[in-house]
DNA sequence: ATTTAATAGTTGTATATTCAACTATAATTT
DNA sequence: AAATTATAGTTGAATATACAACTATTAAAT
């Protein structure tokens, strides 16, 4: 495949599938029962246990819709548990298990050795580069974000 | 949504999650029947008429699954037809019906208007120092392209 | 205070993606 | 020539995504 013809949005999507193809790969060896998309859900709620359902939409970048659904099977995997909020019953706290906790501190590291391979011999500059025109891109059509 | 400690995976994703929905919106006026991942598949097929599926793997990036999945959906839209090759039955050509060539060709502009939206008030040295990176990490992690 | 609007989350439907296993055919190897 | 391997494409099962419509609850407006 010629990439360098490619329009934009075929090589994000392009890369996106590769990169969590390679995160795949890696998670696998760790045997855990987990996708990157079930991890990219776990991850906010690392970060701060308790978290509402639309808080955990903001931080991982997904839609709601996908959101309530990947915490339901996070449920019934036993990493997660859906608590209500007693003032304001409209919204959900999710926690991490003991056994949720533990799944997520197995693949930080795996998480960061995948971005250090991917980082890995590109020009330092170009990759911050890189970043910074894919963020302006979603500030641009994110009507959240701009 | 704060982006700039954002993983670079996650920045992928997004990007291309809403560069993906911005086409949607604007194919939406054209009042056709037809997704984004379905003209991707298309346009290989418009360049090169009675391509093969392993060609269109190649030219749109997707999984030969999705594409044998996403063709039999074009050609029960009949935008597409579907004939295997005389000699190596194991091939199949695939066919633009003059409806689906007059779908690809009302779409192909509003195409050009998203990439020329998307790029628009971005700095255009940086958009190809971005490009050339995602094209880097493409090479790196497609087992095909390195 | 009652109506209206906004927010949080869920569900149905259609589509897309991935992996693994599979069929069928063609090309290579020995 | 027969056995092996490679290639092209399909199918099943599990997961993820998008949109719209929906319920329930809270906040704001009049």
């Amino acid at each position: 495949m010629k990439l360098h013809n490619t329009p934009m949005p075929v090589l994000l999507g392009l890369s996106h599938r590769l990169v969590v193809k390679k995160f795949k790969q890696l998670i696998e060896s760790l045997d855990l029962e987990l996708t990157f998309d079930q991890f990219m859900v776990l991850m906010p709620i690392w970060k701060q246990d308790g978290i509402s359902q639309q808080q955990i939409v903001e931080g991982c970048g997904k839609d709601k819709t996908s959101v309530t659904r990947i915490i339901t099977t996070l449920e019934n995997k036993n990493y997660v548990l859906r608590i209500k909020d007693l003032n304001d019953t409209r919204l959900n706290h999710i926690y991490l298990t003991k056994f949720g906790k533990q799944t997520v501190e197995k693949v930080i590291p795996v998480m960061r050795q995948t971005r250090n391979y991917i980082k890995k011999d590109i020009n330092e500059n170009d990759y911050n580069i890189a970043r910074s025109v894919i963020i302006q891109l979603i500030e641009k059509l994110d009507p959240n974000n701009g």
